[in-house]
DNA sequence: CGTAATACATCGTATCACGAAGTATGCGTA
DNA sequence: TACGCATACTTCGTGATACGATGTATTACG
């Protein structure tokens, strides 16, 4: 998918992945990635930001001996994917216009 | 609208703008202002970097006295919006995805 | 004559996705 | 033991790009 194409989406689908469950780096890639590939250097930087934002929060928990950072969407994160799906109306009514065909001018 | 979901979707706005009838940058800018809100210095250098990727032409034309810039849409321009709507697959996907409910988790 | 609208252009800045590279651990296998 | 591989997180530099600010110039209107 186009790079640009991305940016915007990218905050909503990490905040998504982690809305149900708390989860981790490596399997928020694993599971966004049958909907949007992002690289590792990606993600640990939208996370911070996300972090930054308060929309979610972060706790190290041993897992098998090894350190893991989990994810927690806050009520902000979880705000920031409703206000997404504000968002959703005006990209239908883009899509709609660059979309449609001008019988007019045929 | 959110800057970054702007992004991917201007370049395909602006091409659509002057699918059906060749059109100036001020008259650009009136047009998309329903869809999308854009600056004079976002929608020149677009119309540049558009102009660079052969998807648009330009033309320099007198009107009233004054010079105008029409650009028209190429083969590429053309192909460049075709490109779009098999995109919008993937994002439709993802909405999806961002949307849907956990029944499982409730 | 002054103000607004029209029309295009340039510059600097902030944001951000990414590749590259690095650090470290656990596990299977030869 | 030694090696490779998956897991897991981090840092750095770069290129793309939307935007505000600013500038130039003309036409239209009162």
């Amino acid at each position: 998918m186009d790079i640009q194409l991305k940016r915007g989406l990218l905050d909503v689908c990490v905040l998504a992945s982690i809305k149900s469950k708390d989860s981790y780096g490596y399997k928020i890639i694993k599971d966004l990635k049958p909907y949007i590939s992002l690289s590792e250097s990606t993600l640990y930087t939208i996370l911070k930001r996300l972090e930054t934002a308060n929309m979610l929060t972060v706790k190290t928990a041993e897992h098998n001996g090894r350190l893991r950072k989990y994810y927690h969407i806050t009520e902000i994160g979880l705000k920031r994917i409703e206000d997404f799906k504000d968002e959703w109306k005006e990209i239908m009514s883009i899509y709609q216009f660059v979309t449609k065909e001008d019988e007019q001018s045929e």
